[in-house]
DNA sequence: AAAAATTGATTGAATAGTCAGTCACCACGT
DNA sequence: ACGTGGTGACTGACTATTCAATCAATTTTT
């Protein structure tokens, strides 16, 4: 069975052991040398009650990944109504990052792991394209909702939720797959796009 | 040893054959399911002849990789002095595909699961750390081409470039790992972005 | 004949997954 | 208050398989 099945079950503490678990001995190990025993490494309790919650090692990472999405998706700024602006800035800082709660290099490791997971499974592109809409409705409403308010221009909020979407995933592979000290460049060219091509005048 | 030591072997008609079964290989089982024994099953010889050329599975990969990074730099567009913005719209034309001569989506998967390898392993790492300023600095140059003749805004080359190369990655990120299909949005919004951002009024 | 290419058989270490069984706890009837 | 039985958490030993890597032997090339 996957996670917590009845809704009165303990605080769900061994699924987040199990899940800490799997975090740390993802980033001790990388996705293709993680083993059921490296995970169980790292969790108090033994590696056959791994087996006790999950049915398989493929169940188990699929739970894993629903976790890391949501505390991914947790991580998005709120969207209090105040100005878009504001809002957008938000999301441009939370894009390139500096420094966010847990937004260590790690957690964009772990999530770019499992996201070139979904190169050859289906499951867990699923789980991505289904996120993926999200943060890009997401940015989307946002964008027009700040054209209604008169400052941002005219634009295409679909498209331009696009662009946003796809510099955040550019960036997370970026930071983790490479030296090259590309991101501040192109941050700062990113909100010259923002200042030049969003903001109304 | 790695790849043709000597600049006299045969057309390293063996080193191709190896190459190619690995590619297939990947195709078929995505990096973490990757094994000697299933390179073999796409190769005509044997599987021990493997270890004849290289010294281990690692070694394998590594010159893999170069191969690939080899594959992937012949792709950028040559730049014929003509014109800088004919030459940028080829490289955004390459950045978001169509019709590629292996631009395929296997041949991306296969470079984003290498790449993602780099996030825990520094061999991995510094050879696409290299080929990211490589095609940096080929973008870079464009741009300050294009400045020079006049067609170009007096924008910062390096920044500039920095964001090609980030929608570059994420583009490719974005390909394989999802299916909803944000690329057609993000590509209008970055050429809108091109003509109002790049391109002198 | 010497060197290089190629093979099948084999090894020892991991691997995912199983299983029989222990333990703590809780509800129940008496 | 006291058994009694049921349940789920938990474990260590185990299996069958797969893995990377080795090697002695054979074929092919030079």
């Amino acid at each position: 069975m996957n996670q917590g099945t009845s809704f009165l079950d303990d605080p769900d503490d061994t699924r987040e052991a199990i899940m800490r678990a799997t975090y740390v001995a993802l980033g001790k190990h990388g996705y293709s040398d993680l083993t059921i025993q490296r995970i169980g490494d790292e969790f108090s309790k033994s590696k056959s009650l791994l087996y006790h919650h999950y049915d398989s090692k493929d169940d188990l990472l699929l739970d894993f990944l629903e976790f890391m999405l949501t505390q991914l998706e947790e991580q998005l700024p709120v969207y209090k109504d105040s100005g878009a602006d504001d809002h957008i800035q938000d999301i441009v800082d939370q894009t390139f990052v500096f420094g966010g709660t847990h937004t260590s290099d790690d957690f964009a490791r772990a999530i770019l792991e499992l996201r070139t997971q979904g190169a050859n499974d289906d499951a867990f592109r699923s789980y991505f394209t289904r996120s993926d809409q999200f943060v890009r409705k997401h940015v989307a409403h946002t964008i027009r909702s700040g054209i209604e308010q008169g400052i941002f221009r005219d634009v295409d909020p679909q498209e331009t939720a696009a662009l946003f979407q796809l510099t955040f995933v550019g960036t997370m592979t970026q930071r983790v797959t490479s030296d090259d000290d590309v991101l501040e460049d192109a941050r700062a060219e990113f909100e010259r796009y923002v200042r030049e091509c969003l903001l109304a005048e």
